[in-house]
RNA sequence: GGGCCUGUAGCUCAGUUGGUUAGAGCAGAGCGCUCAUAACGCUUUGGUCGCAGGUUCGAGUCCUGCCGGGCCUACCA
């Protein structure tokens, strides 16, 4: 039994997250959690709501509520729709909680403390309307190079001729469009990861199993130009953690808070002890996960995220957490993914183009979307969505295979033994092939799921489901039944065990459908098949069950046709 | 502009350090079965591996150039 810290990039607050957030990080995280946790490994699995910057600001403003009050509803929201998709956390924290207040503005103060802080005193946009600064994304105007009128300040859109704000002819604010804007003086802390860069460049340099993507990012930005930069850790803005150096004032910087990139990354420390708090738990049952002074040493740190998040995960929170000088644990592996697109384009918020995660949930059962998104994870490239492969994978892989699989055996159980494990027989040669073929294959899906190769674990996982059909179709228990009504009953004996295999090594996937037949099966034994023969001997004759309920229904071409209309967006 | 990823059968993707006739699932075709969600099993048709050069006894795999798709480029998060 070996201990594993397992966090998902945390979701933003500003509304309710689609199936590519979902399929970035969270889902391939509870995916790995749940096989650990079912391998007996202690796992602490974590996530939160990212609840701080300007966007989450204007979302509030938007929605006309004060900013805790939209982010307590916007977190009560996330997490519900959490606990629908089954996503198993043992702890859904805020990044805006007393826990991480505390804990952020702890690393600040040790970060001063090692000399890793400069005050800098920069030039900054100010809208007079708004009372705001403005980021540099949030100035618009028209583009000095190729004259378009609506370019960002941060890059234009259409030339891509990256900008700064004061590059802008007729500035204006993207959040009033007021153009009363003026220069203003502010002051900002600095990180100064420069002189972090070598320790961070021989940390990256020893994760030589990391994926290509997350290494790539994290050189590119270690070593291209001028290398790794110092970067701004405070912003001008009234929520988010205040600046403070631990428990003390700092001077000049009252009425500022972290940038929050800063204090993101420091809640996957601080919901592990908002987890220990919920508990009544005194602070050495957090802190065994995190500091290597603690207890955590022999812990095996894996983080989640989407391809945007790497140099976050890679050289800033790193940079904290080394430059604090504290024994606090670092990541031990990463694992990145690219984006999922919608029929072709991208998930758009603002378009209301592609499934968001409530509407999900609306339409079909969880595990319909764990299964389809987590069997083309975009690993290795970005992968797209589209409704006619949704239904074509669904249908096939979970109605036809599986589904109809525990269909069949139950039915025909029932109706030639009655709801009960029949008696009888012994095994033959089919028998010995089938379990010798289904250890060949457990093995196999056991390997690739430690690996975290997560479309390689669902392939292997459909070809086991596939050996259950296959062995029935060579036995064909309704024509041996006519003869020998004892060779019969072993073969659906063997098939009642199989279904209580698949129900076990499929839940990391379907952990709904997967509890579904277990309950069908009166059973609530989910140990591991580590030895398969005792495993497929769990339940005996005379154990009586319940042919279940139809696991998965089969989209309609009719209702793939209405969803592909409804989801699909504003057409140009 | 720069960097990275990516292009393999109609579709979604595998293809280990270059090694014999390029694989799987789906879709298509044929056969079988009838327990089952018109489900299942078996067989089978599909590929100048983006294009053009190069290295090599040998290239999907390595190198160069070009073309297409995507992401990032540090004040969105």
């Amino acid at each position: 039994m070996a201990r594993y810290l397992i966090t998902s990039a945390i979701p933003y607050i500003n509304g309710i997250k689609h199936l590519g957030n979902l399929i970035g990080s969270q889902l391939p995280a509870d995916l790995y959690a749940r096989y650990l946790r079912q391998r007996d490994h202690e796992v602490m699995f974590i996530c939160a709501t990212d609840e701080h910057g300007t966007p989450a600001e204007l979302a509030a403003a938007n929605a006309n509520k004060p900013v805790d009050k939209f982010c307590a509803e916007m977190h009560k929201i996330q997490k519900d729709i959490s606990v629908g998709f089954y996503l198993s956390f043992d702890y859904f924290g805020r990044s805006s909680s007393p826990q991480n207040h505390k804990l952020t503005q702890h690393f600040a103060g040790m970060l001063d403390k090692a000399g890793l802080i400069d005050e800098v005193t920069e030039k900054q946009i100010y809208s007079k309307i708004d009372q705001r600064y403005l980021p540099d994304r949030y100035i618009e105007g028209t583009c000095p190079n190729c004259k378009y009128e609506n370019a960002r300040g941060d890059q234009c859109e259409q030339c891509t001729k990256q900008l700064n704000p004061t590059d802008l002819l007729n500035p204006r604010s993207a959040i009033s469009g007021s153009t009363d804007l003026e220069i203003r003086e502010t002051k900002h802390l600095y990180l100064k990861q420069k002189s972090l860069k070598n320790k961070l460049d021989d940390w990256i340099s020893g994760k030589e199993n990391w994926p290509i993507l997350t290494t790539s990012i994290a050189k590119k930005w270690l070593h291209d130009g001028d290398g790794l930069q110092d970067r701004g850790i405070t912003r001008d803005l009234k929520w988010g953690v205040p600046v403070r150096k631990g428990k003390d004032i700092w001077p000049g910087m009252e009425n500022k808070v972290f940038y929050v990139w800063f204090d993101a990354p420091i809640e996957y420390i601080a919901a592990t002890n908002e987890w220990s708090d919920s508990k009544n738990l005194p602070d050495h049952h957090w802190q065994r996960w995190w500091r290597t002074d603690m207890g955590a040493e022999d812990v095996q740190y894996v983080q989640f995220m989407g391809k945007d998040n790497v140099p976050f995960h890679t050289l800033s929170f790193p940079a904290t957490i080394i430059g604090s000088g504290e024994p606090w644990k670092l990541v031990d592996y990463i694992k990145s993914f690219n984006y999922l697109t919608y029929d072709g384009g991208q998930f758009s918020t603002s378009q209301n183009r592609g499934v968001f995660m409530d509407q999900a949930l609306e339409i079909l059962p969880a595990d319909y979307w764990r299964w389809w998104l987590l069997s083309h994870a975009p690993e290795n490239s970005d992968s797209e969505f589209t409704w006619i492969n949704f239904q074509a994978g669904v249908n096939k892989d979970l109605a036809d295979v599986l589904g109809n699989l525990v269909s069949r055996v139950t039915k025909f159980c029932k109706s030639k033994f009655g709801e009960v494990v029949p008696e009888g027989g012994s095994y033959g040669a089919d028998e010995e092939k089938l379990i010798s073929d289904l250890q060949t294959r457990l093995s196999n899906y056991e390997m690739l799921m430690e690996k975290i190769e997560i479309r390689k674990s669902a392939a292997e996982l459909r070809a086991l489901w596939v050996l259950g059909n296959e062995y029935l179709q060579i036995v064909a228990p309704w024509v041996v039944f006519k003869e020998s009504p004892d060779k019969a009953a072993v073969q659906i004996r063997l098939s009642l065990n199989l279904i209580r295999i698949y129900a076990i090594i499929s839940a990391p996937f379907i952990p709904d459908a997967s509890n579904k037949i277990l309950e069908s099966l009166h059973t609530d034994d989910r140990s591991w098949p580590t030895n398969l023969r005792v495993s497929l001997s769990t339940l005996n004759a005379g154990h009586i069950f319940t042919v279940p309920e139809v696991l998965f229904a089969k989209i309609s071409d009719e209702s793939r046709k209405e969803w592909e209309k409804k989801f699909g967006g504003v057409i140009d």
